[in-house]
RNA sequence: GGCGCCAUCGUCUAGGGGUAAGGACACCGCCCUCUCAAGGCGGAGACACGGGUUCAAUUCCCGUUGGCGCUACCA
């Protein structure tokens, strides 16, 4: 009898909660599970200007709403917390300083202007020249403890291979040559994800490593800091990447990415769930449909596929109707249905706009069928503004999608502030730059307060059906979009 | 560009040296039916290419091509 087997799911909160996220949970909790194991929560909020609360309550809610609750997290303590790594400052910058004292690491003192003109010298390709990495350490302690900024690199051999295992693909190879002196002390004294994740993998006890496929390529760099730390490696298992339609890696800009989309567009977290499961595994038996208690007693991921599956929003569908017809009783979908948006709570906040305009009780169902909706048929003829051509009108859009993802609260009264900036900005009346929102977001020209019911609404759904109608005014090609970023940058300051 | 990973119907996948290459979504047709769904039945639809290995390759090996990822003081 080996170990107890402990995984993780490591998200860091920086955007809305990804379905990326829930299929590496779900994987990661279907393992644990299936062998009596621990399944543990880790916020990696180590990028100290992109990581937020609100992301990570988010992410949170949701993995609850999935129902993949963990053992060990941030809101659960356990013998290895605290499980958010920017309350693990100390020990990161303790194993950081073990390193140095070992010759593993070295200060580097590089300013970003001089690594600019190092890269442009001699080409993308080429990481680090090393430049530091021969400085005298009393020399180093002297510049740092004159208050010299520095970064930590640790030091990767100059020749030779990197071999390790991963458990889907077996032996993986790569130069040491082609990997760089990775940072793993930021300048502002937080660790970089190599450290981090080593650091806490081993302190947390995790067995087996499983996440995306796109860490493949820092492996050698974790496994060289497992050597230098004297540490016995996890084992490694990289699961593939969810796909868009055109194969690249699932984005948002081209399917809805957020967990919070899928509940709000009334996808059942159950439905979800077994879908995920669905990508790169499938039943002993073939069946398509499954439940979570199944999945763990069934899974085994050496049997995971590895060509990048497709997310199909239609099978999605196919499958959380499966959920619907076959798993309630008329009386529980009626609960369900309550929960979920027909309930006192939601309706209530919905009847003050919708009361001046009813002029009988039955109007209320087509002016607020776009509460309750997902997609809102509408005729992209109306995506309008006065004096715009269809392209700018998307463009327009584009703008505000990114502003709301800005955004951090969601209320009307901040709304209402972020169009009229927005109006003064592009030199617009605001009745004229609201007009394609009424469309977009309700299908119809009128409707009930924009703001208001925007905050109902919800982020995630709104921004959705911008994206829809972005679509349906031609779209806003990948070149047009490094174009417009810019514009966007000059006109309402920086965005990353 | 460099490096890494990957490659079965349009999509998700099963399979594996000898199979009629199986299932599911989507699509088409028929049935059921007051409509539409759902359901039932049927249809069309795949082993990327080229070399090996072998009595035999879709399956094993190599190469090509293609796709994706990484190439940050982001994760």
């Amino acid at each position: 009898m080996g170990e107890q087997v402990r995984v993780r799911i490591a998200p860091s909160p920086t955007g809305d909660p990804h379905v990326g996220t829930a299929y590496q949970a779900l994987f990661n909790y279907a393992f644990a599970k299936g062998r009596g194991g621990k399944f543990i929560l880790r916020i990696e909020d180590t990028d100290q200007a992109r990581s937020t609360k609100e992301s990570e309550d988010a992410i949170l809610e949701s993995l609850r709403w999935l129902g993949l609750q963990w053992d060990e997290g941030p809101d659960i303590d356990g013998p290895h917390g605290p499980y958010r790594q920017s309350e693990r400052l100390a020990i990161y910058r303790q194993h950081a300083e073990s390193l140095l004292k070992a010759g593993h690491a070295y200060r580097c003192f590089c300013t970003r202007e001089r690594l600019d003109k190092m890269r442009t010298r001699q080409g993308p390709d080429t990481g680090y020249d090393r430049h530091c990495r021969n400085i005298l350490p009393a020399e180093s302690d002297k510049r740092a403890s004159a208050g010299q900024p520095f970064v930590i690199r640790m030091k990767i051999p100059g020749e030779g291979v990197c071999v390790f295992q991963d458990l889907l693909r077996g032996e993986i190879r790569k130069d040491w040559a082609l990997v760089d002196d990775q940072i793993i002390i930021k300048s502002d004294g937080f660790p970089t994800y190599h450290l981090a994740v080593v650091v806490d993998d081993h302190l947390m006890g995790i067995t087996h490593v499983i996440r995306g496929e796109e860490w493949i390529n820092s492996v050698p760099k974790h496994v060289k800091l497992y050597e230098y730390f004297g540490w016995d490696l996890p084992i490694f298992c990289h699961l593939p990447l969810l796909r868009n339609k055109d194969k690249s890696k699932l984005s948002k800009r081209k399917n809805p990415t957020s967990i919070n989309y899928y509940r709000r567009a009334g996808f059942l977290p159950e439905a979800l769930l077994n879908y995920l499961g669905l990508m790169g595994w499938a039943m002993p038996d073939g069946e398509d449909k499954f439940t979570l208690q199944q999945m763990l007693a069934n899974l085994q991921l050496e049997k995971i596929s590895l060509g990048g599956p497709v997310f199909d929003v239609d099978k999605l569908r196919w499958l959380n109707g499966r959920y619907i017809r076959e798993d309630f009783s008329p009386r529980a979908l009626q609960e369900k249905l309550e929960s979920w948006a027909l309930n006192r709570e939601r309706i209530g906040r919905i009847i003050p706009l919708v009361q001046p305009r009813l002029e009988t009780l039955a109007d209320w169902g087509h002016l607020t069928a776009a509460f309750f909706a997902d997609e809102v048929p509408f005729d992209p003829q109306q995506l309008k503004i006065k004096g715009k051509a269809p392209q700018e009108v998307a463009e327009i859009l584009q703008f505000s999608v990114w502003r709301l993802e800005e955004q951090g609260g969601f209320s009307a009264k901040a709304l209402d502030a972020l169009f009229r900036n927005m109006a003064v900005t592009l030199e617009l009346k605001l009745r004229d730059l609201l007009a394609p929102f009424f469309v977009a977001l309700s299908g119809r020209r009128v409707w009930t307060p924009l703001f208001d019911s925007m905050e109902i609404l919800g982020s995630d759904m709104v921004r959705m059906r911008l994206r829809r109608a972005i679509e349906a005014l031609g779209g806003v090609s990948g070149k047009k979009l490094k174009k417009l970023e810019k514009e966007y940058s000059v006109l309402f300051g920086r965005r990353d």
